[in-house]
DNA sequence: CAGGGTTATGCTCAACATTAGAAATACTCA
DNA sequence: TGAGTATTTCTAATGTTGAGCATAACCCTG
């Protein structure tokens, strides 16, 4: 049944655990690496934005991928993810802490990787909060943020293309149930920029005053900081109020997207 | 930074793709290795089961462990979790076809296996309908259904026991918003074999009533046959009909948990 | 075969949540 | 200064949920 197992690592059933490692030959293996690749999204410009990095060295040399790399013998998969985020953002530290990263799924098809190596990729999602600059690539990369809009048109590079779609796809739901979409906005926000995060993600135009009320409503969402903007918006309306997220990670009861309601 | 990028795959950014394919050598690299492993949840007497083998090799010979094994080279992930879910129940492919399978997380913490080789676990999750017999093991691996209480007081190999943690947790939260409480019940199910999915899985008895109402107003989640059961419940009640699941698999609304709604 | 306990199904009513619309107010820009 | 816009709050209509109860069908015991 299991070739490998039966193979090569249960030659001998009998054998006791210490003496078997001893026997054990790295060599016999196909070789097979894995590595973590980032979704880290972010909203620039009213718009759902991926950082993307020109790759410098083949396979697929001078297209674009989602950053990612190998992860190191003495990593654990979440720190290699966490590593990763902080080589190609380029983020300050203080920022970083305010990103939001899970695994999001693993991709180990035969042949998503042209190398004599079978490569699992573990993926995982970020969120971003605005960053004021674009960012810094590492070496002789080339990083960018790219509208999601822009990505549909693009051929990346692997599976990515794949990776990515999965990636939009859990952060859609995660807004609804959870409170992260104050990890895309600053430390201190409107409820009009929270509702922004929603309405960019989401694709949809939510009301103004029902998503007030409902913000408020859900407890420990956010919290008052008794200061507001120093002006009101670009084109007029009053000074908001600013809030900071209270603590609550999960949403009671949750916030539906309009469309999926129907 | 990348160590392994940088020193083995990049060591010439010039290179041309096809000959930089020649000069691989896959020996260079740290043995890494790829198991799929699986949380198999069932419902027998009215408690959340899960499937575990008895190990019959090292490492943790003679432990109770997830079935699973490596991902073979020619085998995607989710190829490889239905085949070792074929092989470690034995349920005859009309079951298999019901059985709802997903990709639950990958672990990889360096030395959650003794072998002198990294091993990265995907762990996958399934729910198994009601199955008449223990299930036969393949080979000498002893396999049978555990209740959730019992592998409680067990030491299960590797990491299992947060494997199967993630697994729980996942399925609890997946009988909300989905439909696959009906992949726990057989092919025809009453509303109330379906409530004591539920029941069972969230540890909670639920009100008949307002789950009957819910149930059938969730659009696609039943529909009905026409019939029903031969007699009624053992200790009384009248003969309840008989649904099949209705195709649907979101719930919308979602079917929420009581203790988690206060 | 009668009657008590049990269950499936459906109904009601109060509490709560959501939608759509609009009002009041405070600001920007021309 | 006036037109347009945004924030915040409110209201009325509608939809959903929680808890209790009612009815009828059924099993088991005596």
């Amino acid at each position: 049944m299991l070739n490998i197992r039966n193979t090569q690592f249960e030659k001998d059933g009998a054998m006791e655990e210490a003496e078997w490692l001893n026997t054990y030959e790295p060599r016999d293996y196909p070789p097979v690496g894995v590595t973590v690749d980032l979704v880290i999204l972010t909203i620039r410009d009213k718009e759902l934005h991926v950082l993307l990095v020109e790759r410098g060295e083949p396979p697929f040399k001078g297209e674009w991928a989602l950053p990612g790399g190998f992860v190191q013998p003495d990593e654990d998969l979440h720190e290699a993810a966490a590593r990763e985020l902080k080589e190609e953002t380029g983020l300050r530290q203080t920022d970083l802490d305010r990103v939001y990263l899970e695994q999001l799924k693993t991709f180990g098809k035969p042949g998503r990787d042209p190398r004599p190596l079978r490569v699992f990729t573990v993926a995982y999602l970020a969120f971003a909060p605005q960053v004021p600059e674009p960012v810094a690539g590492t070496d002789a990369e080339n990083a960018a943020w790219m509208s999601l809009a822009a990505t549909r048109n693009m051929k990346l590079a692997f599976d990515h293309a794949a990776i990515l779609a999965e990636g939009v796809e859990r952060a859609r739901n995660k807004l609804e149930y959870s409170s992260l979409a104050t990890s895309f906005v600053g430390p201190e926000f409107t409820i009009s920029e929270l509702r922004n995060v929603y309405e960019v993600v989401w694709g949809e135009q939510l009301h103004p005053g029902n998503f007030h009320r409902k913000v408020m409503s859900v407890d420990g969402y956010v919290e008052e900081t008794g200061r507001t903007t120093e002006r009101g918006g670009e084109r007029g309306g009053p000074r908001a109020r600013l809030y900071r997220w209270g603590g609550a990670t999960q949403l009671h009861p949750a916030l539906l997207r309009p469309s999926e309601t129907t």
